[in-house]
DNA sequence: ACATTTGTATGTTTTACAGCACATTGCTTA
DNA sequence: TAAGCAATGTGCTGTAAAACATACAAATGT
C-alpha cells in the first residue's frame, strides 16, 4: 500500500475528509521506508509530525524499570502512530520499531492542526479513537497486575489474532513475533513465555512452529484468558 | 462550587467557548448530589451524557479477576468523569464511585457533540486530554506491573499528592482514602498497603494518623519510586 | 449500652514467578 | 562451510508478595 492509498483507505479516519482536504495530504506528506528492526522514533524525542503505517507492522514499547520494555501498542497498516504525544505537545512516551519492513507516512504537525480546524467530523474521530485506545489500555493495565501467566499469554495471543487476523488456513496468526516479544507483550519473562507456549502447545491449545502460533482451540483460549 | 462556576472556571476545558456557547450550557445543565460511598454510573451503564464533577471526589475503578478493583482514575472538581464510554460509544467500562459528599453536573449527549461541531478549540482541548491521560495510562501499566510493592506505593502517594495537592499544614494528603482504597489504587492487598505504609512511617519517610498521610521527606519517596 | 460490622494491624505459610545457568538449535556473514 | 551469535528451550533456586489467620480498634446501627 502507499500513501495516497491510506488516504484513500475507507477504513481510516481520513474517510470524513472531503476531497479537497484529500487533496492537502497527498500534496503534503512523505514517506520513509524502514527495515525490519529499524526505529521510527524513540522515547523522548519529540513529535515532527503525523505518522501512519502504509505498510508493515510497528511495536510501540516503553522502557520499564531496569530497560525491561513492556509492549503498549502494536500497529498495523492505516494505523496512526506517535499521534500521542503529538496530541498531548508532549515528548514521546514510547519507542517505536518496525518489527517487519515497513512504509511510514508522515504530515506536518501544522497541515494535521488545520485540518482539525476546518473538519469536526475529523476531530470527532480522532476523540473517538482515543477514547477507544484509552479503554483498551485501562483493560491492559488490569489484565497485567491481575491475571497470571497462563491468563496473561492466552489474552495476548488473542490480542494478535484480533489485530493481525489469521493466514490462509485460518488458524495461523498473522505475525511472527520473537519470544522475548511475545514476553514483553505479556508481561513476563521469556523462559516463562517459552515455557508457557509450551505448555499450551501440549494441552493442544495452540500449535508451534518456530515463530509460527496456530490457535487450534479458541474457546478454551478464552477460557483460560478469562480465568486470569 | 456550582455548575455554572464550573463553566466560568478557567480551569476547565469550557474556557475556550464563546459567550454564547456558555449560555447553551447552562440552560441545558443538571445537578445531582451523591453521598459519599454513592455510585455514580456502574460498568456496564449505557453513558448518559458528558459528567463534571463541581464538587468532590471521586474514584473511578475496574473490576478484575475475582472482583479484585483496580482503581484506574482519581478525580476532582472540574474534571470530568464517564467521558471515555461516551466518546468511545461504548458502555462504562468502569465504576464511579463518591468518596465524599460530591456535586456532578450533566449535560445531555447532544448537546456536547452539537458543541464540538461547532467549536473546534474544545475538539483539540478534548484531544488533547484524552492524549495525556492516555501517557498517564500507559505509565501506569508499566510501573503497576514492573515497579514492587514499595515504588508502587511510594508512586501512589505521589499521585495522590499531585492530584489533592496538600492541606494548609504543606504536608497533609488533601485526600483521606481507607487502607483498602490505597491498596486497589496501588495494586497491591488490604494487607501489604498497612504494612509497607507503617514502613514508611518508620522510616520517617510519611507520618501517619488515621487517614491523614502526611508527606515528610518527598525526596526520599520519589528515590523509591524511581528505584521501583 | 450493647452487639455487629468494618477497618486496621501484624505474624505465618504458601506459591507464582523472576533470575540464572546452561544446553541446543537455527540464522547470519565471512 | 564453518564460525559466531542470537534465539530458543529446560531445569534449579531464591524470593517477593499473595493468601491466610488472628487480634484489636473504631464506626455503625439497634
Amino acid at each position: 500500500m502507499t500513501c495516497e492509498e491510506c488516504i484513500d483507505n475507507k477504513m481510516s479516519v481520513f474517510s470524513v475528509l472531503s476531497p479537497e482536504e484529500k487533496d492537502l495530504l497527498r500534496k503534503n506528506n512523505s514517506s520513509h521506508h524502514y527495515k525490519k528492526g529499524e526505529i521510527i522514533f524513540k522515547e523522548g524525542d519529540k513529535p515532527t509530525g503525523l505518522l501512519w503505517i502504509a505498510e508493515g507492522k510497528v511495536k510501540i514499547f516503553k522502557e520499564g524499570v531496569g530497560g525491561r520494555e513492556q509492549i503498549v501498542r502494536m500497529a498495523k497498516p492505516v494505523g496512526f502512530i506517535g499521534y500521542r504525544a503529538l496530541f498531548a505537545e508532549e515528548h514521546h512516551s514510547a519507542t517505536a520499531v518496525a518489527i517487519e519492513d515497513s512504509d511510514i507516512c508522515t504530515i506536518e504537525k501544522e497541515t494535521i492542526y488545520k485540518l482539525l480546524r476546518s473538519n469536526a467530523e475529523l476531530c470527532l474521530s480522532i476523540i473517538k479513537a482515543f477514547a477507544t485506545e484509552l479503554g483498551f489500555s485501562n483493560n491492559r493495565t488490569v489484565t497485567l497486575t491481575q491475571k497470571h501467566i497462563r491468563g496473561r499469554l492466552a489474552e495476548s495471543l488473542i490480542f494478535l489474532k484480533d489485530t493481525y487476523g489469521f493466514e490462509d488456513d485460518n488458524s495461523t496468526i498473522k505475525i511472527y513475533l520473537s519470544r522475548e516479544d511475545i514476553a514483553n507483550l505479556s508481561n513476563m519473562t521469556t523462559s516463562n513465555a517459552i515455557r508457557t507456549l509450551s505448555t499450551f502447545a501440549s494441552e493442544d491449545v495452540i500449535g508451534i512452529d518456530g515463530r509460527k502460533i496456530r490457535i487450534q482451540d479458541l474457546q478454551k483460549l478464552e477460557r483460560i484468558s478469562e480465568l486470569g
